[in-house]
DNA sequence: AACTTTGTATCACAATGCGATACTTTGTTC
DNA sequence: GAACAAAGTATCGCATTGTGATACAAAGTT
């Protein structure tokens, strides 16, 4: 009855530590207690697994018996957990939601995009995304949903890996070459379905292939089944900023019909973006 | 250009200590990193502004300089905060994010909502909004734009007080009446608009209207211009956990129109929602 | 150029979080 | 249903860790 199952790929929920930040003053305890709230995505990518007990949350943090108690507890208190009284197991807590909410609020190109994301959705009745480069990852920040797709695909705050994606491709292709090498080198390489390039140099020409025609479409190459396209949301100065994404779903879209009507929609729902946001920045 | 100016009233972002949990372990660090991060939904509320600088995060943190330091570059290493090394002011980072996916992939009742929300919202071309109770406020969990409203009104995790909100009421109505009255007695009681409604009888009157009706019309109680309509989605033992917000903006909806079209629209929702849940639950 | 404001670095102290250990409860097995 | 295993909770002395007053540096302002 309740389907959790995702038909694209996930990505962990990125690396522990940044840059070059040694020297930075740095409270140990919060960084345990983010480990103890990232160990709930992971527990619900792998377990499709709404809870968690004090020992998975161990297994999963890498924190010993003491400190997850401890973390936890102090999470649940500040409502960031919460504690079913019968299980004694974790959920996660409905004031996580308050950081989704900080985070847009202040989020310009969101803000600019989001009425434009939704007159694209109407135009085939789609599904329409815009996805932000973070680390090695997109992410989905604003996600226009449409009822016939799949939940986990309908919740912003999705990872996929960028380099086999379409979103990451034309990112990573309008991007200082320096820097999208730096995260192609940081990439887990891994092939995803038979489709998958994880070769470096063909990776770089359909970045180059992307840059020349302004849009890219990822065939399967994420998906089994699933064709997808995105265009990018450039600055004036060229550089990308995000991407418009857009999947055409398998039994209504195919290759052909992507290329005929969801590329030059993408294409045109990213320009309009990019247009507003050179007025604005 | 930028218009932040939101028409509804927010809720700030709940007490900073919840109940009797006195003698959990707490780790009083954990407890000072998240006010820093709700430094930056204060901050942005209040002043309508992007970033903080260190000396703000002191102010709406209530920590001293150096703590807040030691957090704020915390939450950088980790990835929640950015800081622009020109201005050395900080910023949500994008990472946080990750924590409402990490609510919602868990999320059953919003899984089971989402489709049918998305269905509703193209009957009259409206926004559909979930909402929850948390503490005193409503939290609106999934949101199904339409491309007229406001920024702040599209983004989930956006909390309103629930005693004069038509969400609120309806789920106040169907819950049990002493923790109905607990809520109630625990929420600041201020008048938002002309029109709302500050006395308990007159409100405890209302929720039983709404109880009665199975729906609540709020009229202006809340937004100046606006009358929204709710409906609650009840557990099969009749309890509330939810409420399906329909908002009629000023142009197009009046009270007559809200009541004509939008009522039903909003009861129908909920039901279906309820019960698709029961089946599940 | 003098001043104010804001951000960064330092460091001795002890409070605070740590985690090994022991205890209690739940639920599993025979 | 007794015996056992596993998971969750409580305790407590130690020293690690975070603390915050102070001093310093770097931007902004007059």
């Amino acid at each position: 009855m309740l389907d959790l199952t995702d038909d694209d790929t996930l990505s962990d929920i990125g690396p522990d530590v940044a840059e070059d930040r040694r020297g930075k003053p740095f409270v140990a305890s919060v960084g345990k207690c983010f480990q103890v709230l990232k160990a709930f995505r992971r527990g619900q990518t792998d377990l499709r697994q709404r809870d968690l007990g004090l020992t998975e949350i161990c297994k999963l943090s890498g924190l010993d018996k003491s400190a997850a108690q401890r973390f936890s507890e102090t999470l649940v208190t500040l409502g960031y957990l919460e504690k079913d009284p019968q299980t004694r197991r974790y959920r996660p807590g409905i004031a996580l939601i308050d950081f989704y909410y900080t985070y847009m609020v202040s989020h310009r190109l969101a803000q600019i995009a989001m009425p434009i994301l939704i007159e694209a959705s109407k135009v085939y009745d789609t599904t329409v995304n815009l996805c932000e480069l973070a680390g090695t990852d997109a992410i989905y920040t604003v996600r226009i949903p449409q009822a016939k797709a799949s939940y986990g695909t309908m919740l912003a705050g999705r990872r996929v890996p960028a380099f086999c994606t379409a979103p990451g491709t034309v990112i990573l292709a309008n991007m200082p070459e320096d820097e999208a090498d730096a995260v192609l080198a940081a990439s887990d390489l891994r092939k995803i379905t038979e489709q998958t390039v994880t070769e470096i140099p063909a990776l770089k020409a359909q970045m180059a292939e992307a840059r020349r025609l302004g849009y890219h479409v990822s065939d399967r190459q994420s998906q089994a089944h699933n064709v997808s396209t995105a265009a990018p949301v450039l600055r004036l100065d060229g550089q990308a900023v995000a991407a418009v994404h857009i999947p055409g779903y398998a039994p209504h879209w195919n290759l052909e019909s992507v290329h005929e009507k969801l590329v030059p929609l993408a294409v045109d729902t990213a320009r309009r973006i990019s247009d507003s946001l050179t007025e604005a920045m």
